[in-house]
DNA sequence: CTCGCAGGGGTTTTT
DNA sequence: CCCCTGCGAG
């Protein structure tokens, strides 16, 4: 029986649940209930007989937001177990490629590869291929990325290769591929890439894959790459059943290769496309709706869709500047602290969003003086701690012995002996005798080159590795890990550490996932569990906050909403960030991001920003980001820092702000320019901030040195600049 | 072979 | 400011 509470849905919601199968486009505003649309269209589907469960494929694009789908589709269907395959593009190709991966010369078991292995496994090939003129690794790595991402094979990269460099990378790319198959590996780009090859090239397997998508449903569509456009079509190939689910304007993974024309040109690839718009908004307030409306109708780039909202107009958009990061931080800090207090809201209920991750130190600094609890969702990893990757190594060589990278990193954690040179002998003799370089390692005493000493200690490791390794399959996961953490003598070498606690309390938490993972009892084992510790997302984690304040990047908060935003940063270089300054394409995608951001917003929003900024050690005076000069201003309420505030005493009230909504943002100009030295009568040498307001009422922030910020009017000011 | 230190270089976002 | 690399000493 349907549990569909149909009364709920608005009509263009109802017609894109109920609309017969086949090409599908669903744009769907920030806010407008999508979620809801596609489950229940997936429940409908099952539940009027148009497809069974196990016809059913819907993709997502983070592990959260598949859990979420399959939990409510769970809830919309009677029968638990007959809930549709819901997976990541990443995970679904996982596990095609596990099961069939053989047709590309990979075992199951192959690994998975993050960032950071795959760099360094291109070290190696340049190493290998030593010859004049060498690009750098890092740029090798981002282009043979991008070119998997355009489902560029080698050669087809090698063809089209324009001058010598990108000549040169298609021929370092070709090796890299090779490095990567002898050692059963994959980096992230592999997983889409290969599987695409795979059902390109093996019409058989392709049909019996197509058997499970017969009924395909993309999410977060304007973010898909070329390879996963090609996987989708592909896939959707024999029934043209294909319902994708997007919006433009939240369209922001292009450098990581997503292509906005796929959605923008969904109706160009399948001319029968029914198309719904879902244009109400039931998220945010008026106010924030026109403010986020305001900024992404700049763009060019879009479909005409206009979003709206019934919900109440709502309190006027925060704008705050603060003299630094710290004052930014501290006015963020402080007023969570005082709507918690007014307003019963809890920490929850807030989060702060940010262009950088290098942003958050500030704020969680401002945080924790006020004693606010707070969850950092991204920055590094916890699987990217190096003592839970060097745990993570030695799991990876007993999954798959061929993963060399991960075999030198395990040698060296802890040390015993056995370095570069060492690894060099390994790495020959496995390639000499065609075994792994696990089997290698046990090998050493025939080689006369490598120290007796470093043989009989690479000797043991190798007895105890393969010994582990014969009992390993009937192990739970967690007894695994344990004899890893003791065995190897990785725990033990923490203590000498000055972060010893620490460090130990981050293998207890893996030991704690691992435990997880068994209690599961999906019957996966090693090679399923270091599977999910590679595809894990960030966002996966918000849970965890449970009750905290969260602080996040803006590309970390697609999806989600917050009562209250903040959005700090918002300044020139910063956010629109100066890396994407060169092309008005690239400025469209940071004004996405903050249309994404500003969107996110149910009650209240927040921007901040300062008028100057440390960065890699060095202070410059910031302007503000040319998206606040888009949001009509009669949205937004203005407020300066409150001068000499003390960061622990909550200021009363009514002394909480100084409004100045009435002031304009001034160039340079009146006399004063902003960053010029002057000389004050009573306050003495200092930099001007900031300058506002014209003609005689002109006023200036200036920081002294001495005296500390003060905001002057010139007319009676009798500033005299002065030379550095 | 490992470790510690100095110096240089690079700094966005992440499945 | 942080990370990586290269180099010299133990």
């Amino acid at each position: 029986m349907l549990r569909l509470k149909v009364e709920d849905l608005n009509p263009e919601q109802h017609a894109a649940v109920f609309a017969e199968p086949g090409p599908v486009l669903i744009l769907a505003g920030a806010g407008s209930g999508k979620t809801r649309v596609l489950t229940y269209r997936i429940a409908h589907l099952v539940d009027s007989g148009k497809a069974a469960p196990e016809d059913i494929l819907a993709v997502t694009f983070t592990n959260k937001a598949a859990a979420e789908m399959r939990e409510r589709l769970s809830g919309l269907i009677d029968d638990h177990r007959r809930v549709p395959w819901v997976s990541t593009f990443h995970s679904a190709c996982a596990r095609i490629l596990r099961q069939d991966g053989r047709a590309l010369e990979f075992n199951r078991d192959f690994s998975i590869l993050d960032e950071a292995d795959s760099l360094a496994v291109i070290r190696q090939v340049l190493e290998d291929a030593v010859a004049p003129d060498m690009p750098a690794a890092e740029l090798v790595r981002a282009r043979i990325e991008q070119a998997k991402n355009e489902a560029l094979t080698p050669s087809v990269m090698a063809d089209r290769a324009e001058g010598d460099r990108d000549a040169r990378i298609a021929e370092l790319y070709a090796l890299y591929q090779e490095r990567l198959r002898t050692m059963n590996a994959m980096d992230f780009s592999d997983l889409l890439m290969n599987t695409w090859i795979l059902l390109d090239s093996q019409p058989e397997i392709l049909v019996r894959w197509q058997r499970y998508a017969r009924m395909l449903l993309v999410d977060e569509y304007q973010d898909t790459n070329r390879v996963q456009y090609l996987l989708a079509r592909m896939l959707a190939d024999s029934t043209r059943n294909l319902c994708v689910v997007g919006d433009e304007d939240q369209s922001i993974y292009r450098w990581r290769g997503a292509d906005i024309r796929n959605i923008l040109d969904f109706e160009r690839d399948y001319p029968d496309a029914k198309v719904f718009k879902l244009e109400q908004n039931y998220r945010s307030t008026k106010t924030i709706i026109a403010a986020a409306a305001s900024v992404i109708q700049n763009n060019t780039e879009r479909k005409d869709k206009t979003l709206w909202t019934a919900n109440e107009i709502g309190d006027p958009v925060v704008y705050f500047t603060g003299l630094t990061e710290r004052e930014e931080a501290d006015f963020v800090a402080g007023e969570i602290g005082l709507l918690i207090g007014d307003q019963a809201l809890r920490p929850r209920d807030f989060v702060v969003f940010y262009r950088t991750n290098s942003q958050s130190r500030a704020i969680e600094e401002a945080l924790v003086r006020r004693r606010i609890p707070y969850y950092v969702v991204g920055g590094t990893r916890f699987y990217d701690r190096r003592e839970v990757k060097d745990l993570l190594s030695y799991l990876r060589v007993l999954a798959n012995p061929a993963d060399f990278i991960s075999l030198e990193r395990m040698v060296g954690a802890p040390s015993r002996g056995i370095g570069g040179k060492t690894l060099e002998a390994i790495s020959a003799l496995a390639s000499k005798q065609a075994i792994t370089p696990l089997d290698a390692m046990g090998r050493l005493e025939t080689i006369s080159n490598v120290a007796l000493r470093t043989a009989k200690a690479a000797s043991a490791l190798y007895t105890w590795m393969r010994d582990l390794g014969g009992r390993m399959p009937t192990m739970p996961v967690r007894e695994i890990v344990a004899e890893v953490a003791a065995q190897s003598g990785l725990a033990a070498s923490l203590d000498a550490l000055p972060d010893a606690n620490e460090r130990k309390q981050n293998l207890d938490e893996l030991l704690a996932a691992a435990s997880a993972f068994d209690a599961e009892n999906t019957g996966g084992g090693l090679t399923e569990f270091l599977e999910r510790i590679a595809l894990v997302n960030d966002t996966d984690q918000i849970d965890e906050a449970a009750g905290r304040a969260s602080l996040m990047t803006l590309h970390t908060s697609k999806g989600l909403e917050y009562p209250i935003v903040f959005i700090a940063g918002m300044e020139e270089g910063l956010f629109p960030h100066s890396r994407s300054a060169d092309s008005e394409d690239e400025i469209e995608e940071e004004r996405r991001l903050c249309y994404v951001g500003m969107t996110r917003a149910r009650r209240l929003l927040y921007l901040t920003n300062t008028l100057s900024r440390e960065m890699f050690g060095t202070r410059n005076s910031s302007r503000p980001s040319r998206f606040l000069a888009e949001i009509d201003g009669a949205l937004l309420r203005r407020i300066a820092p409150e001068r000499n505030r003390p960061v622990l005493n909550t200021p009363a009230l009514s002394e909480r702000y100084i409004d100045y909504s009435d002031s304009q943002l001034a160039e340079d100009g009146d006399g004063v320019a902003v960053g010029a030295r002057v000389m004050h009568p009573t306050f003495g040498r200092g930099v001007v901030r900031r300058v506002e307001g014209r003609g005689s009422s002109t006023k200036a922030w200036v920081n002294f040195d001495q005296a500390g910020l003060k905001l002057l009017v010139l007319k009676f000011a009798n500033l005299v600049p002065i030379a550095e």
